[in-house]
DNA sequence: CTGTTAGCGCCTTCAA
DNA sequence: TTGAAGGCGCTAACAG
């Protein structure tokens, strides 16, 4: 070990062994460090002789290689900035799983932020994550704020923005119309016969995806010569509690409604155990009709009447858009990923 | 712009401008680089009038700190590895919450590996990870190769094994004993006068947690003289349709037991569905018991009788312990986070 | 309170 | 098929 402590600069503390490098490698394998540095990249012309040598020799001096320096001199990082608003809506684990999945093969690791629906600790996270070099930031949703966007706008990286295809991208956007979905819930539940309509619905300040859909909802209604008869708001995030609750409030104060829609399946599902805890039929004595198709309202006893949005697919398709193009586009891209009505048995 | 490309090393490609770097605000600042790197992370003592001049400088010139380049020099990361099973079972989005919410104020961003259940993609992950020099590496479950093993021995860093304290981890362990679980799983029903105890299962080699739990269920029913009866396992994850589908081979096998214990909540509540499908009523035709005390469980009409296991606390009890000790300690570290039975309607 | 110097560990470029 | 040199952007250590 050759430890002249040379002037200034880094010195190592005499306690703690070096971590193991390619310089180490590279001495106990007899070559030079940028061959080790090849071989373990797969990268360039290398006899199998020195190749075999080398392994042998990371085995041997147990070299875990330091992808920060690497991304340091090739400029190229391998990590790739996520930022979801939260994890206690099973949709956001839900899109973080597509993109997962279409990350397995390719070697690049998420790096991931919760911003718990707050703008301000969004553009932090932006600043955060792009600190790291990431060559692509994916970000559910398309509230931000202009500094914000004009960061992204600015880092030369891919920008995906998910969920929503209702405005315009920085770069690209996957995810489907909410507006129309609602629209459509509504001329679909109309073409039902329902025409006493209600609503339950939870926080549109922090979630405005739900405010487009009941905006679309209520175009359909208006077009019909209809109007929603009563709606009752939770002022907190969606859950089944919340649904439960609301539904009860909603048709104690209008029980004349014939269907009432829900901002999505958690609070759909709370509606269907009001029912059942009060001993109405869904469907029979009030329909009911949610949105996103999740797992626990299919497994209900009488599947919920839904529609259902693509998570998985919406990470997914990102994740592939993303590596298939790894530099950005001169113009936006947009992917509908859709959606379709789950007939179920509540509606 | 000095572009005299001197001999070997990087050269610049003509088109793409150079990413803005400390130098660059320095010059502008007119101050040197390492002052403008001290006000930026807060250290030493600035005047006032430099602070003022480089943060407009910075601002002016849309500085993006480098963290990689950062982490080199300094040798301290800001990175903390994630690896956790699965993202489909709510139950590791909750963890994760707890991990994020600790995480929040600290500056550490968390790096997410997700292996699927399958050990050797976790080793996979595992090297993948340590090569971003995370300070911290945060794994659920116990269950890991040797190899595995060993690099995270040998890995200088801190590392939390998550979910489970039946056996020594390598460094910290934060969970509760499931084994422990399913013994007072047992104790509780038979108290309350079950005697004809049936089980619904999942995929064991998956989820050994499941299994200890099933092993401390059947101790106590043998120090009681009882034996399960009868039991019905999916080959499979756990979810809700498969519990309510293995509850109605069980039931209809074996209708004369009393009470079924399922491998954890998923499974229960599609348990509850079965019975609600199938007009029988929980506890008084079928008692019914679950594992974690999910939302869903307790917003049933009638809530789940199971017992409530504290991932969210896990996952922030084991961000706290290591940001308090950021150095490893001589023996291991156990944290039991304890569990409780909730009494529910349906046993 | 500010600056100089050297180097973190790796990879790009050029040369052999 | 392999190597030498230099530098990626930042920060530790020491000096003023």
């Amino acid at each position: 070990m050759n430890d002249e402590a040379t002037g200034p600069g880094r010195r190592r503390t005499t306690e703690q062994r070096a971590a193991v490098t390619l310089a180490d490698v590279a001495r106990v394998a007899g070559v030079s460090e940028i061959t080790v540095s090849r071989i373990l990249r797969n990268t360039g012309p290398i006899s199998e002789r020195t190749r075999a040598r080398v392994m042998a020799a990371v085995e041997q001096v147990g070299y875990v290689p330091n992808r920060i320096a690497g991304t340091l001199a090739s400029a190229t990082s391998n990590l790739m900035g996520v930022i979801i608003p939260s994890l206690s809506n099973i949709v956001f684990p839900e899109v973080l799983q597509g993109i997962h999945a279409a990350l397995a093969t390719s070697g690049f690791q998420p790096v991931v932020g919760v911003t718990d629906y707050n703008l301000d600790v969004e553009e932090r996270l932006v600043r955060a994550l792009l600190a790291w070099k990431p060559s692509a930031m994916i970000i559910a949703g398309f509230d931000h704020t202009e500094t914000t966007r004009r960061i992204l706008q600015q880092s030369r990286t891919r920008i995906a923005e998910l969920m929503d295809i209702d405005a315009v991208p920085i770069d690209i956007a996957v995810g489907l119309s909410h507006r129309s979905a609602g629209y459509d819930t509504g001329r679909y539940l109309i073409g039902r016969g329902y025409r006493r309509f209600g609503y339950v619905g939870h926080d549109w300040n922090a979630d405005r995806r739900a405010r487009r859909r009941w905006d679309g909802l209520c175009a359909a209604l208006g077009d019909a010569g209809l109007a929603l008869v009563d709606q009752a708001l939770f002022d907190g995030p969606s859950s089944t509690q919340a649904g439960r609750a609301m539904c009860d409030t909603l048709l104690r104060r209008t029980p004349s409604l014939d269907v009432v829609v829900f901002s999505n399946d958690d609070m759909a599902v709370g509606g269907v155990f009001h029912c059942y805890g009060r001993g109405l039929v869904p469907k029979r004595d009030v329909a009911l009709f949610g949105f996103n198709g999740l797992d626990i309202g299919q497994a209900l006893p009488v599947p919920l009447s839904t529609v259902r949005s693509k998570r998985y697919q919406i990470g997914k398709i990102a994740v592939e858009t993303i590596l298939q193009h790894p530099e950005r586009q001169s113009g936006p891209i947009i992917i509908d990923t859709g959606y379709e009505i789950l007939e179920g048995g509540t509606a």
